[in-house]
RNA sequence: GCGCCCGUAGCUCAGCCGGAUAGAGCAUCGGAUUUCUAAUCCGACGGUCGGGUGUUCGAGUCACCCCGGGCGCGCCA
């Protein structure tokens, strides 16, 4: 089925072709409900291209153009602005559509792409912190509508498993380890061990020298400290594990950034034999003279002591996306401050040859309320698990305030999708760009935009149903007369416009918003319409209203990573 | 020094390729419930869109300059 944004879309060119105009213009909801449902620019843009009147081209294009079955007349307005009207009856034709199709009207995409979508990528040995919810939760969202829309998707996590500061580590679990405290909580132990040897190397090189030791045996190679580094690896994993399912966050790899180590030199090799890399002060260095941005910026692929970066490595990851997995779009769901690093990386791959869709997906900085990065009281980084194990607890005395009477099985499950609903939607509600500042109160408030508001508009329905002793509603004709029921249904309508509108620019908060705008006018239409007091024909029909709306809800919050309770 | 991001109501934020009188939520104030979950609804108050210049029929949006905040720039990841 179509929107109606295509089906006008549709008819405008239809009447620019018959009055001899070129297609030009868009035609986008309207930006206010006064001026009506849709409007479009085009008498304007075509007025300055042929220096015309725009009023009297907009005319010219009324004169040609056909909706009378899905829009009143078309009315001139403004500066030439064409504006339309919906009728009530395609309103409802197009709601009944909606009720019975399992796509909610989402057109798959005319392109489908492959593509990785790389998000989370917490460090092996450090505890995820609340600085990981970004990337994790906007790739995940991301990857989901992606894969609504027909894309095929796969999502990988490039775990910061190797590095330097494994030296400190090994020599760490050699030296300092305490076995039962690591049973206990591994990555408390992990973070315990690299820290204090931290500490004493910074006072002693002769500790300082033996890390750099152990780091150069690992890198070769050597049995012992590679099963340090594997058995550190797979207790920060295992632990990972428990937070994405509390998240409820799947992968279909978690390829580390150790995966390809064995790649490295053959990467480096072929660069400097394409000349694309070259020696510089004993470093292997790839320099983009011209490329105005990356001018002065160049990017280490080989140290001076013959050892790689993470730029090698994600070269190397590049490459086996491409030519392993067969990918042709890359996404990466990465912090602003690396910005930079891929503007190196992709400039790289296209040197290369690689004619693929390399996209960086930059956020900004969780912030405390003191607009200060968010940490601890004593200035630590403020770990995931405890975050989201208190948005769980605050949710839980509200439930036990509101159903006192709830059996606490459901009760536990309603906090945990209120709780992790509440701090996912914090995040995804905004601009990805713009530093967030972390508040409980905010983040858990029964009004306004935020998850409970939402899941509180579903499960208003989902009580309408229970109590009508029905599943579902049964009919999938829908008759609309209030000005509520009509928004309503325009609303809902939206939806299939407003999808495929995230990954324009990688937006959620727009779908978040038209979320928050349809449990809106939900509410505003429980308030106004009866529904199971009312006589029959409106109640069925608005029964469909709640289902459809139901539905959308649930759709909408899944493809954002939510979900919703049957009770709250 | 070079580069990137941000600056919109008291607070927190929307406003994607430039489109009409700049929108929400919170807070404040005033209303609404014998009715399907008041975790709700309706209304009021609240703005030099950091400042300036320019491009345009039209600028919160684009270009340039400046101010303020954050971040990044050869051997960490």
């Amino acid at each position: 089925m179509e929107t109606f944004q295509e089906q006008l879309a549709q008819r405008l060119s239809q009447a620019l072709a018959k009055s001899g105009l070129p297609n030009v213009g868009e035609l986008s909801q309207a930006a206010d409900g006064r001026f009506g449902d849709y409007q479009t620019s085009a008498a304007m843009v075509l007025a300055k291209q042929r220096g015309e009147n725009p009023r009297q081209i907009a005319e010219k294009i009324l004169a040609n153009i056909d909706v009378d079955l899905i829009a009143e007349k078309p009315t001139v307005a403004g500066a030439g602005f064409i504006n339309f009207k919906l009728r009530p009856e395609a309103i409802a034709k197009q709601a009944g559509d909606l009720l019975g199709d399992e796509r909610l009207g989402v057109a798959r995409s005319t392109s489908p792409r492959k593509i990785v979508v790389d998000f989370g990528s917490p460090n092996v040995a450090k505890p995820m912190h609340i600085g990981h919810i970004r990337s994790t939760v906007l790739g995940d969202a991301l990857a989901r509508i992606a894969k609504f829309l027909g894309h095929d998707v796969v999502r990988d996590n490039h775990i910061g498993d190797w590095g330097t500061q494994f030296g400190m580590v090994i020599w760490g679990w050699k030296n300092l380890l305490d076995r039962q405290a690591l049973a206990r909580d591994p990555i408390a132990e992990l973070v315990r061990i690299y820290k204090e040897t931290n500490e004493r190397a910074t006072k002693d090189e002769t500790i300082r020298e033996a890390c750099r030791q152990e780091l150069v045996k690992l890198q070769a190679g050597d049995e012992e400290n590679f099963s340090i580094w594997k058995q550190a690896a797979d207790l920060s994993m295992a632990e990972f594990a428990k937070t994405y399912a509390l998240l409820d966050i799947h992968y279909d790899f978690q390829h580390g950034e150790s995966f390809y180590n064995d790649q490295l030199p053959g990467v480096v090799d072929r660069l400097l034999k394409s000349g694309i890399a070259e020696v510089s002060e004993g470093a292997v260095v790839v320099f983009f003279k011209d490329d105005v941005d990356l001018a002065d910026k160049p990017a280490i692929i080989r140290k001076k002591d013959g050892g790689f970066n993470y730029a090698t490595s994600d070269i190397a990851t590049v490459e086996y996306r491409i030519n392993e997995l067969k990918r042709d779009t890359l996404w990466y769901v990465v912090g602003a401050p690396q910005t930079l690093h891929f503007k190196q990386i992709f400039a790289i791959a296209r040197r290369e040859g690689f004619d693929v869709d390399l996209r960086h997906i930059p956020f900004g900085n969780i912030l405390g309320e003191d607009r200060k990065l968010m940490k601890t009281r004593s200035g630590e980084n403020v770990p995931l698990q405890d975050v989201l194990e208190e948005a769980i607890e605050r949710v839980r005395k509200i439930v036990d305030e509101k159903n006192p009477d709830m059996p606490n099985e459901e009760k536990i499950d309603i906090a945990r999708k209120i709780g992790i609903g509440a701090v996912k939607y914090a995040d995804l509600s905004q601009y990805r760009m713009t530093d967030y500042i972390f508040s409980w109160d905010r983040m858990l408030a029964l009004h306004g935009n935020t998850a409970p508001y939402l899941q509180n508009a579903y499960v208003r329905i989902r009580s309408i149903f229970r109590k009508a002793g029905a599943a579902r509603s049964t009919i999938d004709k829908i008759d609309i007369v209030e000005p509520a029921e009509i928004n309503l249904a325009k609303k809902l309508a939206q939806f299939a416009e407003i999808v495929p509108q995230v990954l324009n620019d990688f937006r959620p908060n727009i779908l978040a918003n038209y979320l928050f705008e349809l449990a809106n006018s939900f509410h505003a239409f429980y308030e106004a319409c009866p529904v199971l007091q009312s006589e029959e024909s409106t109640r069925t029909s608005r029964l469909a209203l709640c289902e459809l709306t139901a539905r959308v809800l649930q759709r909408g919050l899944n493809l954002l990573g939510i979900e919703v309770p049957e009770r709250m």
